[in-house]
DNA sequence: AAGAGGCCCTGATAGC
DNA sequence: TGCTATCAGGGCCTCT
């Protein structure tokens, strides 16, 4: 489900769901996710109180009151869920959740709070909880991450210079996050789409313009779809089982064959694999 | 250093 | 119906 718009949209309702709450009780059914779920992971949760929900990229930050942040990733698959507690107090007793947005298996992990828990699930297991001791080892375990699209940072001349005399495609880059954190493979897609270039065009070949383009496109794309709820595509949906509606604004992914719906344009949506990855893209007007 | 490719994993869907 | 193959929103690692 998530790159960084999808991502953004958890991190508010948990926010406001979660903020200033206390965990009382943590249970980790399957630790086995991309990384281990560290050992004394339930123990730097217990008693904590959720002082906030920030993020960075496609990373949740949750900060304990203990100065510790719970850092969570979503990998492929990964979605939150928060359910409710009818009966308060009762939080050791399991039957009292029924969620119909709840999956049956791969509940990972599972945070109680008074009245309310949140459960992480993620079947293919490329996700991961991390904890960070304080704040000084947070920046250092984003700082070989590039720019937010967001960040001013992330300009024609970062991006041109990044660019320069690299072989390697564009829409690679984009999904390098060495280079720009936050972008997936759909808004990869639908920012070179919107900017007229063509995914598989050799980075040393953008011209000062189209990495204008790409700056000022990426913005637009990502709070879009922020602004929309997300893209729903294979059942993402928010912690409280809300669909985004941003897959309705795809210009050209999982459209393939399709006509290129800019203006006049008579063009056909193609697919073709780049560096592993699906990129979709008009025929006519991406050069 | 830069770039290509493989790999971690389960589940949905397509094709036979 | 049931098999096999392919593909899926990410990111790390290794090899050349």
């Amino acid at each position: 489900m998530p790159e960084l718009p999808e991502v953004e949209i958890v991190r508010q309702s948990l926010n406001k769901k979660i903020k200033g709450k206390i965990i009382k009780k943590i249970i980790v059914r399957n630790r086995n996710l991309r990384l281990k779920v560290p050992t004394g992971f339930e123990d730097c949760l217990k008693d904590q109180k959720i002082i906030k929900v920030n993020r960075f990229s496609k990373y949740l930050k949750l900060f304990l009151s203990n100065n510790y942040i719970c850092i969570i990733h979503l990998g492929m698959s990964g979605t939150i869920h928060l359910v409710q507690n009818k009966k308060k107090n009762k939080i050791t007793n399991m039957s009292f959740y029924h969620s119909p947005f709840l999956p049956k298996k791969h509940n990972h992990v599972e945070i109680f709070f008074d009245n309310l828990k949140l459960v992480y699930n993620d079947p293919r297991r490329f996700g991961f909880f991390e904890i960070i001791e304080n704040y000084k080892l947070l920046e250092k375990r984003f700082d070989k991450f590039g720019p937010e699209p967001f960040s001013p940072k992330f300009n024609s001349k970062y991006i041109f210079s990044f660019l320069k005399g690299k072989q390697k495609n564009i829409k690679s880059f984009l999904l390098d996050q060495k280079f720009v954190s936050g972008i997936g493979n759909i808004y990869a897609s639908e920012i070179l789409y919107l900017s007229k270039i063509k995914p598989d065009k050799k980075g040393k070949f953008l011209k000062k313009e189209e990495c204008k383009k790409i700056e000022i496109n990426s913005r637009i794309i990502l709070l879009d779809a922020i602004k929309k709820g997300g893209s729903s595509i294979r059942n993402f949906k928010s912690i409280i089982g809300k669909e985004g509606n941003f897959q309705k604004n795809f210009k050209v992914y999982q459209r393939e064959g399709l006509k290129c719906k800019r203006n006049k344009c008579n063009g056909v949506v193609k697919k073709k694999n780049i560096s592993n990855r699906s990129s979709f893209f008009c025929n006519s007007c991406q050069k």
